[in-house]
DNA sequence: AAGTAACT
DNA sequence: TGCG
């Protein structure tokens, strides 16, 4: 069993916590970077990056694509996880071992024990690309945390509360950053704001975000 | 609905 | 901030 995969592992990693709830585990993905990136390209190999539509006709500004048992989809018809990609027609490509890991264990330094996700949704931010504020709401299970790792270009990341109208914190986040929220805050609406140009040595030009939920 | 626009 |  390799015991370094990940910062904080054997030592205490950098915890910083942003609200009642949610907590950044700074540079714990930083390691894995080039194999969490060559685990996103294969999966991008099998179910390809696309911009999904809103249920209000608009085109998302970040590229998407998933893995696990189910996966996260958005068009005219709403929201929704699936357990196929609608793009394929097959199921969406399983979860790399890293990429559960990775989940367990940051949710683990959380707080969060047993946490195993079955849906991971890859979002690739390109300059301009944004997410407005929202809730995670689409999945059975409110008791499993989110946890949300950041790769690539940094990104300014919001974090309000239960109510659209009251006002996130923002919290910048870098390469190998990973959040991680639950419990009262689960609910709590969050975004990024709008990316700007950059290069960073391991993507380039754009920022990748892995969202692991347990959907069903 | 994870969207934009139009204000202050 | 309010929108629908």
């Amino acid at each position: 069993m390799t015991l370094d995969l990940f910062d904080g592992e054997g030592v205490e990693p950098r915890r910083e916590t942003i609200a009642e709830g949610a907590v950044v585990l700074r540079g714990f993905a930083g390691k894995a970077g080039p194999g969490l990136l060559a685990a996103i390209d294969l999966v991008a190999s099998q179910s390809p990056f696309r911009h999904m539509q809103t249920p209000g006709g608009h085109t998302m500004s970040a590229a998407m694509t998933c893995c696990g048992e189910l996966g996260w989809v958005t068009d005219r018809r709403g929201y929704r996880y699936e357990p196929r990609d609608p793009v394929t027609g097959q199921a969406w490509p399983r979860m790399p071992e890293l990429f559960l890991k990775l989940a367990s264990e940051a949710a683990a330094e959380a707080g969060f024990e047993n946490f195993v996700p079955d849906a991971c949704l890859i979002n690739r931010y390109q300059p301009g690309a944004k997410m407005g504020l929202h809730q995670d709401r689409d999945e059975q299970d409110f008791s499993q945390p989110i946890v949300s790792v950041s790769l690539g270009l940094p990104i300014v990341f919001q974090f309000g509360g239960p109510r659209r109208s009251d006002r996130p914190v923002r919290v910048p986040l870098g390469h190998g950053d990973v959040v991680v929220w639950g419990g009262l805050a689960r609910r709590h609406y969050h975004g990024v704001l709008t990316l700007k140009a950059g290069d960073h040595p391991l993507t380039g030009a754009c920022r990748y975000n892995l969202t692991f939920r347990k959907a069903g």
